[in-house]
DNA sequence: CAGTCTACCGACAACGATGTCATAGATATC
DNA sequence: GATATCTATGACATCGTTGTCGGTAGACTG
């Protein structure tokens, strides 16, 4: 149905090369004819194949894929501005595709880009990793981060937020420790002994990172009061709710809770408990008065952008990691 | 670099035509040559080329273009995330284009798209449009919705939350009136009089939608009292807070305050004013308390995929509207 | 046993664009 | 005036894949 460049040279009266020469602006083509080919290609609506002038050309095509979760978590939306605004400048579009935080499905949506010829490949890796080793269904074939041989090697592959084991590639990430450490840190100044802990999926490589921030900042305090307050693997907002209602109705309750990710820190928010600080920032959370971690998330997609493009335009250095600092906000 | 077809047929001694009818599961190839040629293209890592499949089976690419305002918007996100849902049921995939509330970037993106050979457009269409009529900078050529010119019509094009001008084409809706309507009677019911009404650009139409429900349902309960209340083109959450500040601060100030979408519901809510009702729920509303006319917003997007794939399916009958409902939340 | 059918396979063209090369005419060079 | 250079153009091959068609070998039909 579209108009192809042969009918519009026909139209124009000269061959499909200088068709495409005079809508290319490639030298060599009278002004005369010129003219006559850009009437021609506009009276017929011509809109030139990008899928045939790349399969020509051989580039691969002007896409560059982001996998990540569900865009209503505000993370992986905040995440993908980032990417966006970043690829624009560079002319390319960007494909969101959510990996359901299912393994297979994200090797079956790497593939697909693939096959589409993505110019890189930006992945947020599925929570559905496997701790290495010791975690409860213990699955030894799974690693508690991606496994090298699951990527691609012929285009760029950028991780973010989570680092790949055993494959050294670019990755953005942020200053989980860090930022655990600070909140903890902050806590134990203001006289909290009795913290607890509630954290997701420990599977993941950065809840674990913030896990052992925290306790980093507890051992260096000499506090082991913490201890019996601590909760993994709480996944969405109700059950972190729950927890922190069940742990306020503990006999010696924790008196301040640190929660490690955005959707935890709005459940726990719902328990009302004295003192709560969250990793990740988040909308209102100065209304409620919330103390948090935050970080620019929109900077981390914009980073591992960065380093897809450095590659894309050639680069073929040592793999890089960019690791994005938090800061803590404190509210009241 | 990629591997070719005729890479693998070579290796499995066959020609180019019969190793793609293997690996595309087509009849008349014998098993023992098959699984030769499996084997040869699992050896090579052979990955189908989309680009060249595309091109040579005509139907267009696999990717459907999705056109909105910033990801890091949540109402936009929610969207894409239910876009993208219904799309990949059908194999679909997603490209977001942020048109940076733009008109020309819009059309940029738009054509972009088309040159990829996208199977269908879906468009929150940019704020950029002026409002048709007498509005403050009556720009007579622009109208207040997108014209229909300005899209194509070889391929399906749905609109998401504001309907095209002039153009017949299939859209979903969100029931603005209705919604704006329900939030001024719950105010009148609980006693209210001066009701101050917070709105984003009038030059949109949904926003001109709820701000005539709003005043359709004062009219029809004889008040006039809120009219000098009204305050029009608050377009960010900074400017709401300011603006609710300064209604609170006249000599008769207004005892609530409707704002009409969450970014400035948001903003309204740091004025703290008596008592506030805002249009799009959002996170942590009930925990601060603010009575919302909700609606989902997912769904907006799966309904507009859904309009997009019948088309795509060979559906060619008018075009349709789908209105996504509203429902109070009323919170304390 | 000639004829029809069917399974299997390959040569070739085509999708829509661009790269390579050849060529005709106009200019420039000596 | 012969040769080299440059401009402007088109014919053709090509990217990687699939549709069309034709051919061959064996099985089946009557």
């Amino acid at each position: 149905m579209p108009v192809t460049l042969s009918q519009v040279a026909a139209r124009a009266g000269v061959s499909v090369k200088t068709a495409s020469r005079a809508l290319n602006q490639e030298a060599y083509v009278s002004a005369t004819t010129r003219a006559r080919v850009l009437a021609a290609a506009d009276e017929l609506g011509y809109r030139r194949n990008r899928l045939a002038h790349e399969l020509r050309t051989g580039g691969g095509s002007a896409l560059v894929g982001l996998i990540s979760g569900d865009l209503a978590n505000p993370f992986y939306s905040a995440v993908a501005s980032g990417v966006e605004r970043e690829l624009r400048r560079h002319g390319l579009l960007l494909v969101t595709a959510n990996n359901d935080e299912d393994r297979e499905r994200e090797r079956d949506l790497i593939e697909a880009l693939l096959e589409r010829r993505v110019r890189a490949l930006l992945v947020v890796p599925s929570s559905g990793y496997r701790a290495p080793s010791g975690a409860p269904d213990g699955d030894a074939r799974t690693a508690g981060t991606p496994a090298g041989q699951e990527y691609p090697t012929d285009i760029p592959v950028v991780f973010l937020d989570r680092p790949p084991e055993g494959l050294a590639a670019d990755c953005v990430l942020i200053d989980n420790a860090g930022g655990a450490r600070s909140a903890a840190e902050h806590l134990l100044a203001a006289g909290h002994h009795r913290i607890a802990l509630v954290a997701d999926l420990v599977r993941t490589a950065s809840q674990r990172a913030r896990i052992e921030g925290f306790a980093a900042a507890m051992r260096a305090a000499g506090n082991t009061e913490w201890e019996p307050y601590l909760r993994t693997d709480v996944h969405d907002a109700v059950t972190a709710e729950r927890t922190v209602r069940e742990l306020m109705a503990l006999p010696s309750p924790p008196t301040a809770v640190f929660a490690t990710n955005n959707r935890l820190t709005t459940g726990a928010l719902r328990a009302r408990p004295p003192a709560l600080v969250g990793f990740d920032d988040f909308e209102l959370a100065d209304v409620v008065g919330v103390t948090v971690v935050a970080h620019d998330m929109t900077a981390l997609g914009r980073e591992a952008a960065r380093l897809a493009l450095t590659r894309i335009d050639g680069y073929t250095g040592p793999p890089r990691t960019v690791v994005i600092p938090t800061s803590l906000i404190v509210r009241t």
